[in-house]
DNA sequence: CAGTGAACAGAATAATATTCATAATTAATA
DNA sequence: TATTAATTATGAATATTATTCTGTTCACTG
């Protein structure tokens, strides 16, 4: 059980919606937005990377770009003991695989999957997914158009 | 109908994956990398955020830490007329709202949502949800416990 | 009310970004 | 295939940022 207090304030909040907003900006900028010192920001920024209030930065890269044109939700019904995730933690292997998240109800998981296209979608069904042991059965979704996705989120006060 | 060309090589491809896996990493270092000059490397990125390539930079943060711990999947069915996407663009306003998938199949929508707890998910359904036009039922999923959850798409070659 | 620690400012230095002229490479074509 | 045109890279110079460090303030505590 790791119980962590993250306690931020105003400041940490309009820092952390500048850098959710443009992971790139930099500490001069962010220090001129809120009318403090540079150094100040860059000791506000390491500690809420510390803190693993920041996770990551990433540059989005447009699927289509590099013949990712394809998304797709699969629902996976699996016999994972409660608790445990075999399945889950296989599933999360797979480079296609963006998301695993363990769902309430349907004993099983629900993941995001990006192939080029539905033939990549199948060979990945039929080579990969296939191989994990302990799925039981399988819904597809496919995504016909994207309207918003993002990872933003929302900032409190 | 815009088609696009981004005749990408494996250099940019290079310095896609440096990228997408360290959004802050710095020329100089890509540069080392390739071995070659950080004035190359410059050219290259800012090529491949005019081609939107690269969409955009963020930090990725932690939802926990700004109290924003339910993530849900809402299925939703609407009225729009096929090719339109008065609710989904609706959807996509809400800033609870990560991502709106317009789905094949159920003529409806997934989508992602963040919430503090359940009592959020509950006040956005009854306080935001209720108020889009056309929407006409809805089914949620929640998520227990999220695996692996990123943007990381797979680069060729 | 001295002592301690956290947070910030400001100056100095190190590193990186950016610009630009030139060279190398590649592609196009006569 | 030689020649030109266009693209891409280099390397040096300059501008901007990052980072370090010292000193100050302020809140808290014994």
């Amino acid at each position: 059980m790791t119980k962590v207090e993250y306690n931020l304030d105003q400041v940490d909040y309009k820092i952390l919606r500048l850098m959710q907003d443009n992971g790139r900006i930099n500490n001069a900028d962010i220090a001129r937005e809120l009318g403090m010192a540079p150094s100040a920001i860059l000791e506000r920024v390491k500690k809420l990377e510390q803190k693993d209030v920041i996770l990551k930065y990433s540059a989005k890269i447009n699927p289509a770009a590099v013949d990712q044109k394809l998304l797709s939700f699969i629902f996976i019904k699996a016999n994972d003991i409660i608790g445990e995730q075999r399945v889950g933690l296989a599933l999360a292997e797979i480079p296609e695989v963006q998301e695993v998240h363990d769902i309430a109800g349907d004993d099983g998981y629900l993941i995001k999957v990006r192939t080029s296209d539905s033939t990549g979608l199948v060979d990945l069904m039929r080579n990969t997914l296939s191989k994990v042991e302990g799925i039981i059965s399988t819904r597809t979704t496919i995504v016909l158009q994207t309207v918003k996705e993002d990872q933003q989120v929302v900032i409190p006060e």
